[in-house]
DNA sequence: CTTATTTTTTAGGACTATCTAATTTAATTT
DNA sequence: AAATTAAATTAGATAGTCCTAAAAAATAAG
């Protein structure tokens, strides 16, 4: 089955919407989460229907089917894939991957997708710390929690971020919480919630809650 | 100005063209090159012509322009930088390349095309020995001649097929002539045309004269 | 130098994806 | 429960790209 970069694109915000834990994902969801009218929505959603990636009722709601979950996860894995390519091989910042990213994921050739994962050497996480899902959608999701949520003394590694902004982006770079980096709580403060961390054995780090809400942590 | 991808693959047919050296451009040749009908070619010649790519009167021809040249050069850039990307990292074939990179060639982003450029070690010709423009759209394309025009005792390296063909490309990487051999002419029979080449000083070559007249080469 | 043929363009339709404005349905309030 | 508000859908346009069939223009043949 064969679908439009449109429909790609719809589905994909669809199974991010879904993801969030929304019991239900609205026709206005959709809409401003991919930048566009609520009437094309509604169009769209009929065609998603008529295609059987959605089982759509209208004024009702939508529910992914299982195809429609397989499709997505094949445009995320290559939007991924993608992003370490970008990263890991054109040295592009965090920041500057994901308009890329939108385009090449629509890219059309599985041989090109099976020998990309290849050559970057099967990543399980983009640059963002979101698993790759693999050439058969399953997505291995090791359990994460918030570094706010952390004891003392807790040791783990950084794998993702929920507020992905550039500007958020640019701060953990300047400050070396990067993805994939190896951290120890040393201290909470009650407080306020602010959080003391060490880095990569070495650093000291001082951070918000509201910045240690944002990161996520594969705890050890 | 920016083209879409439609426009993109008109305007690229129509440089190609041009460059075959034919006096001028038919409706026709481009139909007929990038798989479509002539009254689709009509419509989009008037488009073109709006937007001052090519010069279009009806009836009477076109003539690409030098910013429409310039656009061209561009996606040709885009298109022959892809398929070394292919080839070199991704170990695709000669003959598995055109596909994808025809849709890789209208990724719109021009730091990607930088950092890829670098990444590929700023190649001068694809893996069909096709010269790549740079940035500004140059191509700097050595002479090159037939390898049927050499003579005896005159050596060069393979620089590019004129029929790159899928089973003619196969038959040359069987018989080791690949883009980039150095070779040498030991010797040309007068009655048939074909020739006996060295490649890589150590390996014999028979060619029919068919073979080597689709064979380019960049004397020394 | 007319007539026939080929080439090219136009006319009109289909399909995708988008929009605004109007309508319908669902949810909320009083 | 009726009235109001919010959400979702349909109606009707527009833009891009392609098509078939018909018409117009250019070229070739007799």
């Amino acid at each position: 089955m064969e679908l439009t970069t449109a429909e790609e694109n719809y589905l994909k915000a669809i199974y991010h919407l879904s993801e969030e834990g929304k019991k239900s994902v609205s026709t206005n969801d959709i809409a401003s989460s991919i930048q566009t009218k609520p009437a094309s929505v509604s169009d769209m959603l009929r065609k998603l229907g008529e295609k059987e990636v959605i089982q759509y009722r209208k004024y009702y709601g939508l529910q992914i089917t299982p195809l429609g979950m397989q499709l997505a996860l094949q445009t995320i894995r290559k939007h991924r894939l993608w992003e370490v390519f970008l990263v890991d091989k054109l040295h592009f910042a965090w920041d500057e991957v994901h308009e890329v990213a939108e385009q090449l994921e629509h890219i059309q050739s599985p041989l090109l997708i099976e020998r990309l994962d290849a050559y970057l050497n099967y990543p399980k996480f983009d640059p963002h710390g979101d698993p790759i899902p693999d050439a058969f959608g399953d997505v291995r999701s090791r359990p994460r929690i918030a570094l706010q949520e952390m004891g003392i003394d807790q040791s783990g590694q950084i794998v993702a971020v929920k507020d992905s902004s550039p500007a958020f982006l640019r701060y953990l770079d300047k400050v070396g919480a990067y993805i994939g980096a190896r951290i120890k709580v040393l201290d909470k403060v009650e407080f306020d919630g602010s959080i003391e961390i060490l880095v990569d054995q070495k650093k000291n780090l001082f951070m918000s809650k509201e910045v240690a809400s944002n990161i996520l942590v594969l705890t050890i």
